[in-house]
DNA sequence: AACATTGGACACCGCCGCTATCCAACCAGG
DNA sequence: CCTGGTTGGATAGCGGCGGTGTCCAATGTT
């Protein structure tokens, strides 16, 4: 298929279509002359991708491609693609690096193994100073609390990983730590919302 | 104080401080000439909050600006104060509505009682729109898992509101509702590097 | 031969979060 | 009372981002 009928199936642009191409989120298709190039399903699945993690996922081009580049890396090991992507996330700028002593206390109270430079542990500790600047330093107690429902999360997300194909899993991870974020604050904000209803307002 | 301590104390420069005044971020102080005003502590801690949420909070300008309103709207009830954060946070533009079905399936599945409009309700069929675009529809165990553990956590956000002093209840709602997601976020990140350690790399 | 479409390059746009400049009005020190 | 630095307020500009519009020669299609 041609470039106008990839931009129809996916209802994306031609021009943005032209876009990721340049930015190089989408791989080029197969050039049949100097100004005919073909496209195929795996370019309509991979359009569909990019445009998940850049509107839901809430990715910028710049860290989707990094994230992608992870998806495409060949031979990359599950654990290692789970740290790419990690990495690749919008994390914490390289500001001065936060008190990590709290979030390894967290981490070690639930006897979690993290790599010693982990980016989520940075930004966790930036989230953390961020709470205090802000005045509601959270107590113990709360972050253990939240940390046993992550832990009960991350840990169906890593088993739910498919052991057969290894970048069909690399795929996997990176699209299920992207786009379930959403999915994971929207529940949240709804379960305050009942619990807020039944607290507040006696229905 | 003078603007300039205040950019001081706070690390913001002048320019910027301004620039939240003018957005109504930020109240103005109190005028002790045609060019001067007097700040006090309060617009100290405003000014912090306003940081944290336009940082690690991730909001827009216009989207704490609606947050703040929220928090300065006096008498508002809590679980009505919870609705307006919710709603002025980034929610799903006007597209056209997706299937909340599968949205409130999940909920009749736990109990949860929600508005009929809920913004969150609208995220999560959105998000769940975006999975299933991508490739990945979740299964209803995931979600249900998922669900429990949002609950768990949302049960303990409305149960830490502090009963007493209303507008202090309505800004602890709204600052935990807002900079307690990155640290969600974090740990379930650092939960999936313990359990993918674990499973894929035999630590 | 006539016409539409393509890949590719480049310029441009609108939005956002600041940032820089300027000004008249001040206030503080000498 | 003079001098110099600071302030509130207004306005303009800037750099980054995610596209979008325009143009071109080469290529298809009819």
């Amino acid at each position: 298929m041609q470039i106008s009928e990839l931009a129809r199936r996916t209802g994306v642009p031609v021009a943005t279509v032209k876009y990721y191409l340049r930015e190089g989120l989408l791989p080029s298709g197969e050039l049949t002359g100097a100004t005919r190039a073909r496209y195929d399903e795996a370019h309509v699945e991979r359009l569909r991708l990019v445009r998940a993690l850049l509107g839901p996922g809430g990715l910028s081009v710049a860290t989707a491609r990094s994230v992608l580049a992870a998806v495409d890396a060949p031979g990359t090991a599950v654990h290692e693609a789970l740290g790419a992507a990690h990495r690749a996330l919008p994390g914490v700028g390289p500001g001065d690096p936060p008190d990590l002593d709290r979030a390894r206390a967290v981490l070690a109270r639930r006897g979690w193994r993290v790599a010693e430079d982990s980016p989520a542990l940075r930004a966790l500790a930036a989230a953390l100073a961020a709470l205090e600047a802000a005045g509601y330093p959270p107590g113990d107690d709360l972050l253990d609390r939240y940390a046993e429902a992550a832990g009960r999360i991350g840990e169906q997300d890593v088993a739910e990983v498919p052991a057969g194909s290894l970048p069909e899993a690399v795929r996997f991870v990176v699209v299920n730590t992207v786009l379930l974020e959403p999915v994971l604050l929207a529940l949240r904000r709804l379960a305050q919302e009942d619990a807020s209803g039944r607290r507040f307002s006696g229905g």
